[in-house]
DNA sequence: GTGGGTGCAAAGGGTTTGCAGCAAG
DNA sequence: CTTGCTGCAAACCCTTTGCACCCAC
């Protein structure tokens, strides 16, 4: 990503601020999707007196545009927001930690031709969540299993 | 679906009551999910004077207990709830006249497997949707693709 | 200078909660 | 009789909106 902010606004059409470019800032120095308010938190160091609402409304437009990502994962009732990499992909959500993340492989293509045939719908696109638990959290999972067999 | 919806109460560990019991007929007589806001008009219809959050407080108590099923899906930002039928399915949502149907076929086993081994994450579910248009909003889609070419 | 972006506060929509009264066992 | 469910209204959280002001071009 060498582009510089000013140029990726004008790419996509909306006009240079710098609370948007702020938030550009963000989107790029994180690589999983983050809350409105975790952005807004972030812009705080950054501007005085940013707004939640300002933080909202360009996060709108650069969907909008197509510079941003806002997913709706089950799990929190609040939107996420990351910047549009241009990759599909899905995500594996830790139910322990609660962490997130990436995964670029996706077995569907096949899946998606054989709905589309069955159902006779026209397939446009699609969205799956993987639950689990991360490595770190199976193990602790473990541990109080052993523990527990221990004590018994 | 034979039991009574006593029956199934006390199944699922939860007192009667008759604001409860005409809950459970709704969600009997829908085959797609529902929100809150239908539940509760279809409610009205059987109980005098029913209120919105005795709804919400139902529906949660049967989630919690497991006689029904709480989904979120991306495109509204209400929750949706079923009868818990322990199937495990996912949905295809249109994207033309919003209608919702249930997949009972699911491609993820191997797949879920294969990141187990790949990611060390321990996997307990997932979830997915598909999006596209169903057959009769393609056709209209196709009527208005024709209409434009007709007049051009 | 002008159009559009911003901060602030207030409103919006879905959902939850506190409390007094009531119903089920 | 007692427990816990209900109705109502108010609160809650996330998100959007109205308005006056200000900034980028």
């Amino acid at each position: 990503m060498n582009i510089s902010n000013r140029e990726m606004l004008k790419h996509f059409n909306i006009k240079y601020s710098k609370q948007r470019d702020v938030i550009i800032d963000i989107l790029k120095s994180y690589r999983c999707p983050l809350t409105a308010e975790q952005i807004y938190d972030d812009c705080r160091a950054a501007v005085e007196n940013m707004s939640l609402s300002t933080v909202y409304r360009i996060l709108n437009t650069f969907v909008d545009k197509g510079l941003a990502l806002k997913t709706n994962l089950d799990v929190e009732n609040k939107a996420l927001f990351e910047l549009n990499r241009h990759e599909h992909k899905h995500h594996l959500l830790c139910l322990g930690c609660s962490k997130i993340v990436q995964i670029s492989s996706c077995p569907l293509k096949q899946y998606e031709k054989q709905i589309q045939e069955e159902m006779g719908y026209q397939i446009i696109s699609h969205k799956l969540e993987i639950y689990g638990y991360c490595p770190e959290c199976s193990k602790e999972i473990d541990n109080i299993v052993h523990d527990e067999e221990a004590h018994s």
